[in-house]
DNA sequence: TCAAGCAACTGGCTTAAACCAGTTGTAGGC
DNA sequence: GCCTACAACTGGTTTAAGCCAGTTGCTTGA
């Protein structure tokens, strides 16, 4: 491995480019463990503690992860499920009886797990509220948290809304909701969607968020706050998707306006 | 201010903890001075270096941003720009005679700014020529490279692939595409854009696209890679939009499949 | 009055040393 | 043959100190 030092700059920074050179020019294959921190200090003839900074600006760019006791590791670019509209298809679940989860994950050949982790009744905030039209200042939504796992590792965080009013009193209290699902239970009480709205942003993830989705450091989320709206262009429900960045992206296809 | 020493852990931890706390419930606001990493080291009892690794938390989280000489400050949250499948519209375009971009920065209030950074001849990647339906293996494309500025602050670097064979000859490769934009061209090509499909993945931002984009660290990238088809269900274009994510979100509408 | 220059702040980066905490392979003992 | 225990690695965190480089505001002198 030929680690000759670049130019200029700061050492920490020298460090990093060499690294990354040998990353990009594919001499570190994904999966290649790094040089220690205390060798790479050696080498290029500087404290533990700079070289440790290389390694935490890579980190920062994702090109690499850490593993306490083991070593550094160039990351694996597996980004391998893909979201969208069709997330929502009920037609998938006819044709298939599976729910768009389940068949993303049989597609990977992975192993899907849902977790429901609480169903409680609370008082909205204000961005659901709003496009929920609930009130925001009483208890009038049900909120159902869930973490989607696939082979055990966790994908992503899922909070639901409804309003209090339609899930009152149904299987929506419950964690099984039944044959079709959340959107089953919805079509019982008059609520077919029609329409939907993603709003898509990226972040980097609060701390709970890091832990609840085993996040690496430098790995961000995208962040979808997802709208119903059924036969009446009424909205009925919101949910935010938090999905590990590394592992999800979002495909949508639509028509353009002429 | 009170900065009560929080349960547990690590001393870096404890240090974050505590000023997220003050973030949190507002009693620093956005834009607000945190105290100077040698005063927490002092009130809290640490090395300096502690407080630095506290701050370096935050930092990574997007809540505050660091200003050499100046201080710590607490992020303002300004997500100001929304783009979605109304982005490739051309009915904005004919009602208001504004490109979709020019429009949202309209509404922003903001100075809208296009810099052209690169028009050439090139043999495209692997996702784009696949996508294109062009050879990867020869220059069978046009590239053109923009840079979008509101009030001078970089927002965006935009990315188009055209096939050479649509591009060849035509005011595609000059700066200036003429009235309608390169979609005006293509439609004279006879590709009038039917449907679109965008692909969204969150990352971090190389260290390129962090120079060109101005990005403080801990601010993620949102990629979409936009393909157009015509009204032949070929596609035409492929466009790369790479968004500053403390900026840009998106939005989609959809039917759902029933 | 004004402006140059300086002092006192701010964060940025590095060194050097120490100890903690996971991981892994091996030498010994059973 | 297997398992235990340990040694030798790995990264994780902290301390303490120094110097550099932007920023700000005040002092001083023309």
């Amino acid at each position: 491995m030929n680690l000759d030092v670049a130019e200029g700059q700061l050492p920490s920074r020298r460090i990093a480019d060499a690294v990354r050179a040998l990353i990009t020019s594919g001499e570190l294959a994904p999966g290649d463990k790094l040089p220690s921190e205390r060798e790479l200090a050696r080498r290029f003839g500087t404290a533990r503690n700079t070289a440790r900074e290389a390694i935490r600006l890579l980190t920062e760019e994702g090109l690499v992860t850490a593993h306490h006791g083991r070593g550094v590791f160039v990351r694996e670019k597996e980004r391998m499920f893909r979201w969208g509209s069709e997330r929502y298809s009920r037609r998938t679940y006819q044709e298939t009886g599976l729910t768009p989860f389940r068949l993303e994950m049989a597609r990977q050949g992975k192993e899907p797990r849902v977790e429901v982790t609480s169903i409680e009744q609370i008082t909205p905030p204000f961005d659901v509220a709003e496009r929920l039209k609930a009130s925001p200042e009483e208890p009038s939504a049900l909120r159902r948290c869930n973490t989607y796992y696939a082979d055990d590792e966790p994908l992503q965080v899922v909070t639901t809304y409804l309003r209090w009013s339609d899930a009152e009193g149904t299987a929506l209290l419950q964690p099984k909701t039944g044959p079709g699902g959340i959107y089953g239970r919805l079509e019982e009480r008059g609520h077919i969607m029609a329409t939907g709205q993603d709003e898509i942003i990226a972040r980097m993830a609060s701390h709970d968020e890091a832990q609840a989705l085993d996040l690496p450091p430098g790995v961000p989320v995208l962040d979808v706050l997802h709208t119903s709206f059924d036969q009446d262009g009424e909205p009925f429900e919101v949910s935010r998707f938090v999905h590990r960045a590394d592992r999800a992206g979002l495909v949508y296809h639509f028509p353009v306006e002429n």
